[in-house]
DNA sequence: GGCTTGTATCGATGTTCGTCTATGCAACCT
DNA sequence: AGGTTGCATAGACGAACATCGATACAAGCC
């Protein structure tokens, strides 16, 4: 249940000079792949579940505890996680009877300095 | 044609102590307003469009520019770029024949510290 | 074994989205 | 004024998506 989730943020880990949307015009591939995990992003039930799962101190959430906060059916809550996961962005697993989510912060560390803004670029605004 | 866009990503332009998507939950207003902005990111068309603008130096495109460099008609060009304005990435002015636009990297900036992930935090992965 | 509970998958359905063609509007040029 | 060019808007259409109920699977309990 555990690796399906896409490699789509880069590899650097140092965060120093990578990827950028503001450095140089994305290729199409790579502005396809990365407008996924965006997508996944782009539901406000989805940004509620990552920011649920990803401000949880001990890291990891039950199930159990995420279907109950939603108005909704508990088989769009899994869809809405097998997403997130599908983007990247978490990953899972079961333990006994329950199944817990984490964030993978990777992921989030890699899209926040894609976003970053290098230096003056504008100042527009 | 100016002041069409949201404002959806908060003021703290010291980019301190910002909202973060880690920090705590999400209420469902604010992750509805967020979303949109993502959902914005989250098709390749525009995030190349917004890569291209906010890569320029100059800090403008003109949308003759921008036009050509799709296999796409021209009125789904325009559609794109009004909706990234919509949400508050670019926005746009006249001068003479052509129309500019311009990158706002304050947004992009806000969008980036919301993303990054306040200390430790997981670790995982 | 059978029952119960937690979670994922399947199939259907209404809505949203990306794209197109056709058209409108604004600015320039004779 | 009339024609031309650049860009936006309107309306239509197929594809993708969010949601649901029904069902399947996994694990614990009796």
């Amino acid at each position: 249940m555990s690796k399906q989730e896409l490699e789509v943020l880069g590899q650097d880990t140092d965060g120093a000079c990578c990827e950028r949307l503001a450095s140089a015009p994305l290729d199409e591939d790579r502005a396809t792949e990365l407008a996924g995990v965006f997508k996944a992003l782009g539901d406000p039930v989805r940004l509620r579940l990552l920011s649920m799962i990803a401000s949880r101190d001990g890291g990891e959430v039950c199930v159990c505890e995420l279907t109950p906060a939603f108005d909704l059916s508990q088989p769009t809550i899994s869809h809405h996680l097998k997403l997130l996961r599908q983007a990247g962005l978490i990953d899972c697993e079961r333990r006994g009877t329950w199944v817990y989510y984490w964030a993978l912060p990777e992921a989030l560390a890699r899209l926040a300095s894609f976003l970053t803004v290098p230096q003056s670029a504008g100042a527009n605004a």
